[in-house]
DNA sequence: TGTTGACCTGGGAACGTTCCCATCTCTTAT
DNA sequence: ATAAGAGATGGGAACGTTCCCAGGTCAACA
């Protein structure tokens, strides 16, 4: 693999006249620059991007980390993510922590060691001080989560989207409600608080079950088939956390005869197209995806393009999208 | 931040015996390892990776390179992929490419400069030769697809897989059959003459239709509102091409109250956990996901550790999942 | 009394760029 | 005629490591 000094021996130039040509400087000939070009062209030299990098201690790069790319709601907001760096001139890479902080933590420390330039994360396993420590590594925006640190978040107002969520289903008369969440977190804490305080309005002091892990279809198919085991339901409403848990809680319904929304109402959240073809079809919550990454990118832009730059909260409303689950 | 240099200083010795100590190299006396892992630890130094990368000439990263991470099956195949690697020791960087030639070209010259120690792709949208072309960077594997190049490759047998699918339809006397594909690629072709096959083994001339840019559950939504919304069918089985794709034509039929499988078969394929719930349940096709990326990651590493190594192609069989909508 | 070799240490080149600075040659304005 | 400044070019330090080589000490052995 040649290097640029193959190339300015080659054409009887300096090195520094060849970076120039490849950097697009001015003050070089026109017969040189030509000559360079072709000289390039012609034995395929591209510069070896690490040592690029490392001379001018910067990448391109942006780091976009997410839990797991297997999930249907992560794969879509990273993707989102993914779109919107692209458009703004960055090279977007994906990593995958499986919630696991190690991982977590080797990706952050790659800002420290200037392997990328920023990071998005869609979700942390660390406590708020460790990650608040992380920050000092350099730019690190959240989108999807909110944490109460000193970085720009951009986040859906999980609170309100679950009060709208538990209330429609209050509305139909359900009173015995179970919520389900994916694994702990800011997000499915507050949005456990928006659960609570609609029960809450409704002077409802019991009914609040909680389960957690709740994460894919089989999830659902097997807590459905534990509920509808018995006919004799002890719920009448489920807050299922995500599209394809409920997809598989409506599932097991069928499978045990139970009718929805009549025994047991079922609402879903992500809004992805697996609500629409759901028996019945699902009520869930459209989180706006796109506009928090566009966003999320925007903030981005701002904080690296060196201006005068303050980290800020965006929140989301997001919409109910009734269906007949409910 | 510090540098290797800034704690030799502070600890009184030369770099170069700093650098034994971070990489664990013999031959330091016990009381400077300390001093000097002391000081390590006190001013939070981390080595700059980029110049280790760079002098090193490796990066130990690993590029997955995807059309998109949105894509159930391909989420999936990254997610398995990317575990493997990890396991072997490396360090796994998604890149989506959108089916876009340029970009994938971007992360093909990443090896090039030195970016990635290697790059396994899952799909390629270059002709052969360009994608031949791009093997002289550095170590490109395939997994998923069947490329005619000479790298290692891990692919299912998709013509047979299509045939007995194909043949399990036209067994239950479907005789008018439509053929899904995503985009076009060599295995989607070779499903498709997997498919023809079957069809000519039964002496069934007609009834091979094809239609292309099948990928989503909304796709397969307007195609069966399309198919069905006429009651005199023209066809009376449908392959599908993934279960996603399956789901939305599952639930079009049961909109027109088309009887799945009395007037119409629909074959899925990936055995997605999403082929489970779909009314009917849907016959599919298990492609063995994980014992690919295995194979994938095993290669990989034989070729990656200088050893001796001669590309291969593997090839699987995975099993077809009879269920209710054949 | 050498000789050998294990253990320990530092110096400095090298990796492939970028970019600052010095130098030189022309125009052009004064 | 001289000064000023734009255009063109090369030299070389610097980025932060790794790693080879040389050289030193010290114990063991012939």
């Amino acid at each position: 693999m040649p290097t640029i000094n193959d190339i300015a021996k080659q054409c009887g130039v300096s090195k520094s006249t060849v970076s120039r040509v490849i950097n697009g400087h001015p003050y070089v000939s026109e017969q040189k620059r030509q000559m360079i070009l072709s000289a390039i062209e012609e034995s395929g030299f591209t510069p070896n991007s690490l040592a690029v990098q490392f001379r001018k201690r910067k990448t391109s790069a942006i780091g976009i980390l997410t839990p797991q790319v297997d999930h249907p709601y992560f794969a879509a907001l990273v993707q989102s993510l993914s779109n919107a760096c692209t458009a703004k001139g960055w090279k977007p890479v994906i990593f995958q922590t499986f919630g696991d902080k190690k991982r977590e933590l080797d990706v952050f420390a790659k800002l420290k060691q200037r392997e990328l330039d920023a990071i998005i994360a869609t979700s942390s396993a660390l406590e708020a001080p460790l990650l608040a420590r992380c920050l000092e590594n350099g730019p690190i925006l959240i989108c999807n989560e909110k944490y109460e640190i000193d970085a720009t978040v951009c986040s859906l107002d999980e609170e309100s989207a679950a009060y709208k969520l538990t209330m429609h289903m209050l509305q139909t008369g359900k009173r015995r409600l179970l919520f389900c969440l994916d694994h702990t977190s800011p997000s499915q804490e507050a949005r456990y608080i928006g659960f609570l305080n609609a029960l809450a309005a409704r002077n409802l002091k019991e009914g609040g079950k909680r389960i957690e892990g709740m994460v894919s279809i089989e999830d659902g198919i097997r807590l459905g088939t534990d509920l509808f085991h018995d006919k004799q339901l002890l719920i009448d409403g489920i807050f299922a956390g995500s599209d394809f848990v409920a997809a598989g809680i409506l599932h097991a319904a069928k499978q045990h005869q139970i009718a929805v929304p009549e025994k047991c109402a079922v609402t879903g959240f992500d809004n992805h197209p697996i609500s629409q073809i759901t028996d019945p079809p699902l009520t869930t919550y459209d989180n706006e995806i796109e506009a928090m990454a566009r966003k999320t990118a925007e903030q981005l832009d701002m904080q690296l393009s060196g201006n005068f730059y303050v980290p800020k909260l965006f929140q989301w409303q997001g919409y109910l999208v009734p269906r007949h689950s409910t």
